[in-house]
DNA sequence: GCGACAG
DNA sequence: ATCTTGTCGC
């Protein structure tokens, strides 16, 4: 797949901060422009006491959901975990995985945020941005925003609002499970975004992309490690 | 100054 | 995210 060149990532915490402030009027809400036929997930995989990080990117096909790909790469780690700045500690190997694709997806979606961030561009915006597709965030817990109490039927949501502006929503993926934080992440809008997780969920809390991504990269990472 | 804080 | 066993509930 193609893939944007990367910045550089070796940056300090203002320099990084700048790269989101100056990117995020790049990104662009509008509809999906075509039809969902192929739908991407992806996430990553650290290890505490290793130095190197893993990713996984699995592609579906769209609403099936039959696997049709799946691709993994591991990279050394330098980058901390500083909340807000995520990317800069997972897009560079997730840019690697994304670089031998071979399919390239009508959306992605991220374990993490998309808008719903401080500067207004989580990992999965800054994803969109990179690879130029649409993308969604799904977090698992909130980094940002103020929500009302969520229904507690599969589907409710309640939005999530900052600064007076609508930027995701708390959806309830499945009933009696806390609810997951969906926010579009480039070339998407909100409601589409939470129609295509609803779409994707098969009975967990997770979208079966990001689901099935997080269980092969914990595979892939268990493998490399024992064979070093 | 204090609390909050994706993975 | 990671470290970790059993256990309670639908």
């Amino acid at each position: 797949m193609h893939v944007k060149k990367l910045h550089p990532w070796r940056l300090s915490y203002e320099e990084a901060v700048r790269v989101q402030e100056q990117l995020r009027h790049k990104i662009r809400l509008d509809p999906l422009t075509e039809q969902i036929q192929l739908v991407a997930g992806a996430d990553v995989s650290c290890e505490r006491n290793n130095r190197f990080s893993y990713s996984s990117v699995v592609v579906f096909t769209f609403p099936d959901l039959e696997l049709i790909e799946e691709i993994n790469a591991s990279l050394e780690e330098d980058f901390p975990y500083i909340p807000g700045l995520l990317t800069f500690r997972e897009a560079p190997v997730l840019i690697k995985a994304f670089q031998k694709l071979r399919n390239t997806p009508d959306v992605i979606l991220f374990d993490g945020q998309g808008i719903a961030h401080p500067r207004g561009i989580g990992l999965a915006s800054h994803m969109g941005l990179i690879l130029g597709l649409p993308t969604i965030g799904c977090a698992k817990t909130r980094l940002t925003g103020k929500h009302g109490t969520v229904p507690e039927e599969k589907g409710g949501y309640s939005l999530l609002e900052s600064q007076g502006r609508t930027i995701g929503a708390v959806l309830r993926t499945r009933e009696r499970v806390k609810p997951m934080f969906i926010s579009p992440g480039h070339k998407i809008t909100l409601k589409e975004s939470i129609r295509i997780v609803l779409e994707t969920c098969r009975g967990y809390r997770l979208p079966e992309p990001t689901r099935q991504a997080h269980l092969a990269v914990n595979r892939f990472r268990i493998v490399k490690s024992e064979h070093f």
